[in-house]
DNA sequence: ACCTGAACACCGTTCAAGT
DNA sequence: ACCTGAACACCGTTCAAGT
């Protein structure tokens, strides 16, 4: 009666509802059918497989959430971008972790390294480098955010860490942005070792 | 008769060999409890449970394998153990992400990020950078490492990836070098902005 | 087209009981 | 001390059958 018809945008986001909620390790497809009360088989109908439907949950976790302000400057550009996918990625639990899983499948084509790609585009590097660059700073940010995720439900676990948990909240972002900052301090030593933007003539 | 008493050695090496001919997904307690001839239950008196097993796993893995060389110079000794480490990781399947997942426990003392600061000590950075050197370094390795062995196994299900195997090898090492190579000359300008090292009385 | 019912082939973990 | 037996409370996925 109150769900006469479901559709695949309301399995994604009563998906995202108990990820939000409850984290990575409750998604199950029987929760998940239980929550849309129905049947787990009739989830497939929608998604051939969770791992489809958790490719779909990355890529409305990545696109979700404000778009970076644009800037001139790719060296600018690219520092406000990572910092908003680590906000887009923190507003989810367990995102980075499904995001990592989900880039092999989209072999190079998520929207995540596009975003990113997409920022370096009034750089000085060539297409192969501005690849390399976009996949180490998501590489970084990935990694990053993905720990901080792991110690944030470890520390909701009752666990008490080391040092209080706003303290270690600064200092999470801080440890960011050192690393944000790092690699785009080398990307420019890059482009001034290998200038390859028409030499004149 | 064969098996008179096991040992929690013995439970890791079997479990290694799982995961280097059948990847994680494989590696349950039950299968491993088969492998050794034994009833899963048998293996809860080794370790406390899975997670545990799988952060041995972890230790053995960055532990295994010849150190890197002994160089002078912090910036092409991180290179190095940098390049090893990615070697360590690359010898077992899946082993990114069980380094990964069990960085969360050991909170900051494991022997990976042990590695890495370690190449730094001759660096001129104080301990909070030389901390977030380290971790941006291996927050970059893992989760490079982990994309490269979610390439491998896809491509090993059979799916015809665009580019032959031993090419895209190469371009992985490649981008690798890159990311590495990017973040150490990072690391250099942040030497250079703040030189903490005793500015002469 | 969309969903149920029922099954298949698994999991990790616990714990009394054996030796 | 070390292990078995048997259970508990789950998984993802398939597929004939209903409507």
């Amino acid at each position: 009666m109150q769900n006469p018809k479901l559709s695949k945008d309301e399995v994604a986001r009563a998906a995202l509802r108990i990820l939000d909620e409850m984290g990575l390790p409750d998604l199950t497809m029987r929760r998940l059918a239980a929550d849309l009360n129905v049947r787990p088989s009739a989830l497939y109908w929608y998604f051939p497989n969770k791992q489809t439907l958790l490719a779909d949950l990355a890529d409305r976790i990545v696109t979700q959430g404000r778009p970076a302000e644009l800037v001139t400057g790719w060296d600018e550009q690219l520092r406000l971008v990572a910092l908003a996918l680590r906000d887009s990625l923190l507003a989810y639990r367990d995102s980075a972790e499904i995001v990592s899983s989900s880039l092999a499948l989209g072999l190079g084509e998520n929207p995540a390294h596009s975003t990113l790609r997409d920022a370096l585009d009034s750089s000085p590097f060539d297409a192969e480098m501005t690849q390399r660059a976009a996949a180490t700073m998501l590489h970084f940010i990935l990694g990053h955010v993905s720990l901080e995720q792991q110690r944030i439900q470890y520390d909701s676990l009752g666990a008490l860490s080391g040092e209080p948990v706003m303290l270690r909240m600064e200092s999470c972002a801080g440890a960011f942005r050192f690393g944000v900052d790092t690699i785009i301090s080398g990307l420019k030593q890059h482009s001034l070792a290998h200038p390859t933007a028409t030499p004149g003539e």
